[in-house]
DNA sequence: ACTCTCACTGTAGACGCG
DNA sequence: ACGCGTCC
DNA sequence: ACGTACAGTGAGAG
């Protein structure tokens, strides 16, 4: 029911937080709609004639369907880029609430029934929609027509609108599209009503929370707290208080605790055990699903095989229509896809700082006065001997060799799941399975033997990501490094607060980090500076040693190296947290990518794969010559000033890893938390999994919920010991052969 | 008289043709 | 501009 | 084992 009168009450007490807009002033914006209440409507009243209803061959109801199509496309023909928010397991506190529109549900039946019987047909109509019920099936189906649209889904966790508040709190969308006041109560920053109102009988109107606050002059928690009063789905207010007095009571006391101290109890009557309290929690820290704080939604073409065939095929809809129809589709995506650079252009014609600058090297330690040393590759890449084996030098004898296994094995068995067979019979039978490896290895030996020198290693080195993928995003470190982000572009930048999320995730989608976008805005802050700010004050106390994934990680014959965006620093702190230290071999971060200065000082090879961009000079130049950097040609709209920063997941990223790393892509697994570096990955030639996904997503060989899941997924990177194995015996037996010889 | 609350009822898409 | 039938 | 919401109305309380 949202929040009762609440509209009635801005209009009357905060009539300048609403604006008047129009649809299309929503072009090229990111817009959060709530599913389920269109669902709903659509099945209301699309192709509703008495109990008739659109229905696809089988007899299944394809309103829904129908609506939800055209309306979408309506949308992105306006520029606009849906992201449709589904919802998931309501809050405990709202099962009466339910439990009351389940029973009114029922009542509504009956009378269906009755009117069916006199034949009344107004009556039927009426009650026919007042039966409707969005089911699990009509959620699904749209899912997946949204899909195959090309168009993104969110799952909420809990309430749709809270989803959609935070999409929007966190700059994922521009604005929060629905009916439902709920939303402005969950915090939405822009909230906008009648969208849909194709009808004009309502005209657009835009709420911002921040202005209803200023206006009302309430905090956000007394704007909770007023909502609550004025009845929402999870509690009962006080009867006998409505809006007006609601307000009023607020802004006397403060609170709902101290009104309920201070008002008569004569004449209100507080219910018992109001639960006022937790409803307060479920607008204030609404459950949402952990999503990544850096996923970006992506509006893909559709797939229009799959879409004609389920829209045609099963659903009996008109071919001609759908073709017609992925025609908009496509041809709304190519322009949106164009304008999307616009969006970036009003930041750079406003936003070069000018006042910021004096004050920036008070903070960091200039690089110039770093020691070059610091630099060096050494520092970033801790290259150290190949190691392969324990004591591969001495594996000169079988029985060796196998008690390396055996140490290995029992390794295993100490910490993985019983599900690894060889483990419990290694632990069970280890005799019969030190013979059965020896018979093997005897086997492999021959293979070996046979087919001569070709080099049978599959996997050779493994490339991590670090952030998100090494230790899950629950952590909160993701979180608490953006909102340094947003501290650091306020603060220190001078950015204007409301244009901080927005333009935080805009760089980062156009630019790899949001940090490349700033540089490449022009603003000259210093590196260091920037990440000893983002990175300073991180909570990496919730980062707990990992002994699990060391063991895992020590357990793998390859080559493992870290490949992140973020600093040293940052990398070093959160390796050392997480007890991993000494599992990787080298660390390719910000600082190897980006090297201070003296970029000649680097490998020839390194070198040669910078200097396709211009190198960071920005550092050694005076404030005027750095905003010269940041000039663009205004004439030409498709020019936005190139990043000097190197980062994921820009492909020459991907390159230069590969090169820094030396190692052949083909033999090389990458392992990244994100879409699109594990799509530039794929670009780059490495085999490819996204960590912390269920599903595959494009450019993924393979997708892994955990990283601890890794042996279970990808048994090769072990399996593979029998192919080091094996050249470890043959090249052995080469030597000896030598020797001999 | 006037303000406010409450309970009840009604209504809810999108397109294209003429 | 509007009403009205149609979508499946 | 489930899933929506506001606007308008008029009666009645204070």
């Amino acid at each position: 029911m949202g929040i009762k009168g609440l509209t009635k009450l801005l209009a009357a007490n905060a009539p300048n937080s609403m604006k008047e807009t129009t649809f299309e002033s929503y072009s090229g914006r990111e817009i959060a709609v709530d599913a389920s209440t269109s669902i709903y409507q659509f099945l209301i009243v699309v192709g509703r004639n008495g109990t008739q209803m659109l229905t696809n061959d089988a007899g299944q109801v394809t309103s829904h369907l129908q609506g939800l199509f055209s309306r979408t496309i309506r949308l992105l023909e306006a520029g606009m880029k849906p992201v449709y928010v589904f919802d998931g397991k309501p809050p405990d506190l709202k099962k009466q609430e339910l439990a009351k529109r389940h029973s009114k549900r029922m009542d509504a039946s009956e009378y269906l029934a009755a009117a069916i019987e006199s034949g009344v047909k107004e009556d039927i109509e009426k009650y026919s929609k007042r039966t409707v019920k969005v089911t699990r099936q009509h959620n699904e189906d749209c899912k997946k027509l949204l899909r195959l649209m090309g168009v993104p889904v969110v799952e909420a966790s809990s309430e749709a609108e809270a989803e959609c508040a935070t999409l929007c709190k966190t700059g994922k969308v521009y604005a929060v599209a629905s009916e439902d006041m709920d939303t402005l109560t969950f915090g939405a920053p822009i909230f906008v009503r009648h969208l849909m109102g194709s009808s004009r009988k309502f005209p657009v109107v835009q709420y911002e929370v921040a202005k209803i606050l200023k206006e009302l002059n309430l905090t956000m928690d007394q704007f909770i707290d007023l909502c609550i009063l004025c009845g929402c789905d999870y509690c009962d207010g006080i009867r006998g208080i409505g809006g007006q007095t609601a307000l009023k009571l607020v802004r006397q006391h403060g609170s709902i605790e101290n009104i309920v101290e201070k008002i008569s109890k004569v004449r209100y009557r507080i219910p018992e055990n109001w639960p006022f309290q937790e409803a307060r929690c479920i607008f204030k820290d609404p459950v949402v699903s952990v999503s990544d704080q850096n996923h970006v939604f992506e509006w893909i073409t559709p797939d229009e095989e799959v879409l004609k065939n389920f829209l045609v095929n099963e659903n009996g809809f008109n071919h001609d229509r759908v073709t017609k129809a992925i025609g908009k589709i496509k041809a709304a995506n190519y322009r949106s896809s164009n304008r999307r650079l616009h969006s970036l252009k009003p930041w750079l014609r406003t936003s070069v700082p000018l006042k910021s600058k004096e004050t920036k090297c008070q903070l960091g330690v200039p690089s110039a006065f770093l020691n070059p040393k610091m630099f060096s590759l050494q520092v970033y890449m801790h290259l150290r001997p190949k190691l392969l084996w324990p004591s591969v030098d001495e594996l000169v004898r079988p029985v060796n060799l196998f008690l390396g296994v055996c140490k290995e094995l029992a390794l295993f068995s100490s910490y993985i799941h019983v599900s690894s067979s060889w483990s419990i019979f290694f632990l069970l039978f280890p005799f019969q399975a030190l013979l059965l490896l020896y018979l093997m290895g005897l086997q492999a030996f021959f293979d070996m033997d046979a087919i001569g020198r070709l080099n049978k290693t599959k996997y050779e080195c493994l490339l991590f990501d670090m952030d998100d993928t090494l230790y899950p995003m629950s952590t909160g470190i993701n979180y608490a490094c953006r909102k340094n982000i947003e501290e650091y572009m306020l603060q220190f930048l001078e950015i204007d607060a409301s244009e901080v999320p927005r333009m935080c995730l805009e760089l980062y989608k156009e630019y790899g980090t949001t940090m490349a976008g700033l540089k490449a805005l022009g603003y000259g802050f210093d590196n260091d500076e920037f990440h000893a700010f983002v990175h300073g004050r991180l909570p990496y106390e919730r980062l707990k040693p990992d002994p699990v994934l060391r063991n895992l990680l020590l357990s793998m014959p390859q080559r493992k190296i870290i490949f992140t965006n973020a600093d040293k620093a940052h990398a070093d702190q959160v390796l050392s947290r997480l007890g991993l230290d000494d599992c990787f071999e080298g660390i390719i971060c910000f600082e190897t990518l980006n090297p201070p200065f003296e970029p000649n000082s680097y490998e020839d090879e390194v070198y040669k794969c910078l200097s396709s961009e211009e190198p960071d000079y920005n550092l050694l130049f005076s404030d005027s010559e750095r905003k010269a950097d940041a000039i663009y040609d205004e004439n030409d709209d498709s020019l936005l000033p190139k990043s000097q920063i190197l980062c994921k997941p820009s492909l020459e990223s991907m390159e230069a890893a590969i090169q820094i790393a030396n190692v052949d892509p083909k033999k090389t697994i990458f392992f990244d938390d994100s879409v699109r570096n594990i799509a530039s990955g794929k670009a780059a030639g490495l085999h490819t999994v996204i960590v912390g996904s269920s599903e595959l997503v494009p450019g993924a060989d393979l997708a892994l919920t955990s990283i601890h899941n890794i042996k279970e997924a990808l048994p090769e990177i072990w399996e593979e010991e029998e192919d080091q194995f094996e050249q470890v015996v043959q090249s052995t037996a080469v030597e000896t052969v030598d020797v001999l010889a």
